[in-house]
DNA sequence: AAAAAGCTTAGAGTAACTCCAAGGTCAAGC
DNA sequence: GCTTGACCTTGGAGTTACTCTAAGCTTTTT
């Protein structure tokens, strides 16, 4: 069985050591060993588990999210409803969040197209329009 | 000349008293007057530019460049350029956020066919993808 | 032996607030 | 005059997911 310091563990899963600490910290995983000197060891279970930390984080889950999912593996005979629906809810976040930066989007050309920027800033359509009381 | 309390300018513009306090600590606004009693006491100008913090913040524009545009407030004489390349970035930037959050969406869609949630943790394809090391 | 590279921990910084605690002030009611 | 309740003040902690720094070991290389 190989065992990885802790910049190896981050350059095969390119992430940050800082950030596997960080992970560990927030309990999500666990060096295999600790050598008398105090280093972390990690081995290939630990690696998968990185990797899956990895995939979600670029997904946007949260961490929180994260735990939930790696408290289901716990019980890997369970039905995998659980693990789908929190992909489905997290799906509806995502959803949403782009609804809000198109409708961002949106007011923003409006605002933008409300000045040919050949005024002063006292006379600026764009500054007139975010001063506005109601 | 009216002067408003820090909770009846929370009112009108419908932020938090904090977040007027924290908008103060972030030196956008300043109270007109600091009665003896230590309590702030706003005018309609202040009224004015906390709403324009509102309407940038509403549209994500960020504390940093709301700075930004108050110091070109500071020269209403000078030509609008800047204030419209502001929006512009801002724009750019949304615009990359949306792309990003859009490509999410199609990961996470993918995910979530690739288990139709009859099977065990132990098999869910979803756990399995995101498990991958490569 | 000394330098370079890697490891450890703890703590601060980021963004934009929100929430809380402890305590001062003010208007109204009895 | 006094109490009650609503409002105000400040300072500091908590949120998210890290990143960065400092101070100090350990190991490897020269």
């Amino acid at each position: 069985m190989m065992l990885l310091q802790i910049k190896e563990l981050a350059e095969k899963t390119g992430l940050s050591t800082d950030s596997i600490r960080f992970y560990e910290k927030k309990n999500l995983i666990q060096p295999s060993l600790r050598a008398d000197n105090n280093y972390r060891y990690y081995d290939e279970r630990t690696l998968e588990k990185v990797m899956f930390i990895k995939h979600c984080r670029e997904l946007d889950i949260s961490i929180q999210e994260i735990q939930t999912l790696h408290a289901l593996l716990e019980h890997p005979e369970q039905n995998c409803h659980q693990v789908n629906d929190i992909i489905d809810q997290h799906l509806i976040e995502v959803k949403a969040k782009i609804k809000t930066l198109q409708s961002f989007e949106k007011q923003l050309k409006t605002l933008r197209q409300s000045c040919q920027s050949e005024s002063s800033i006292a006379n600026c359509q764009i500054i007139k329009t975010l001063q506005t009381v109601d």
